[in-house]
DNA sequence: GTAGATGCAAATCTTTTGCTCGCCC
DNA sequence: GGGCGAGCAAAAGATTTGCATCTAC
């Protein structure tokens, strides 16, 4: 897995370094979606020379590899995930949790609005924001609850 | 409809001033989603005297009261639209242009999504990133183009 | 060996806050 | 009249940058 990802920077031409590969590995062992401190603050409890504008420079030249995605929860600072399946996001508003789901009709929607655009799906950000509701009987692909 | 607006402030127990009605008039008048420094510009060419503060703070409060929505393009800043019909955004990728659109179907999708994980929805963000195709027979309901 | 990466400090940019004065209801 | 809003200046928080040094290839 991590190796995997470390064969995607070195393709994309990515030279690799000792806190490239710990902000990797951070990022791989993270499942809550951390924003760029909180990389930095679990790099740093390995690594204690790294520092922050590190931790942001990898971390953009990672996303703009697409080799990670940020993602924007309205809370005024960017968060970061690895590419992975693609999947999509579903908040709790009581108590922010992220939620992560992936469902195909909802890919085939998007592509069909596009195309009566005029367009074609390059990516996309979805987040529903929900609140429980007692019954629970998850159909859609749910990769992980946090 | 900036009278329509203007009772929804007053609804809202929100006192309405110069300044805040001046912010109102700017908004509608916008239709590219300013984010909070171009609204500040786009006042203070008719008040002088307004005030970057200002526009946050009314921003915000407009916000809390359901009277704006702050959407989130990947670019580090909070931008501004009135709540209008329920819609969302296509971006186009080559230009940043935004197109806004309205489909039943997807919202549709959504509500199951959320039900199938125990949730109900309160609220979405949606963006579609694209890239034109050449055809274009708009079916959904295009609601405006930038 | 050299282009590129790092750390540090400081700058930049967006957004928020403290405080005093002024204005809406 | 009194509380809430506004402006100003400054703080706070997130992210980026300049520069000297170090390192991967």
């Amino acid at each position: 897995m991590q190796a995997e990802l470390l064969k995607k920077c070195t393709d994309a031409g990515i030279r690799m370094t000792a806190q490239r590969s710990l902000i990797i590995e951070t990022l791989l062992e993270s499942d809550d979606h951390p924003d760029a401190d909180r990389v930095y603050r679990r790099a740093v409890e390995r690594d204690q020379s790294i520092s922050l504008p590190t931790v942001y420079r990898a971390l953009n030249l990672f996303e703009g590899a697409g080799i990670i995605k940020k993602i924007n929860m309205n809370d005024g600072k960017a968060r970061f995930e690895p590419v992975r399946n693609d999947h999509d996001h579903l908040i709790d508003a009581d108590n922010g949790h992220i939620h992560e789901f992936q469902n195909k009709e909802l890919k085939k929607i998007l592509d069909s609005i596009a195309k009566e655009m005029g367009y074609e799906v390059i990516e996309h950000r979805i987040e529903i924001v929900g609140r429980r509701n007692g019954e629970s009987n998850c159909d859609c692909i749910q990769i992980k609850v946090y």
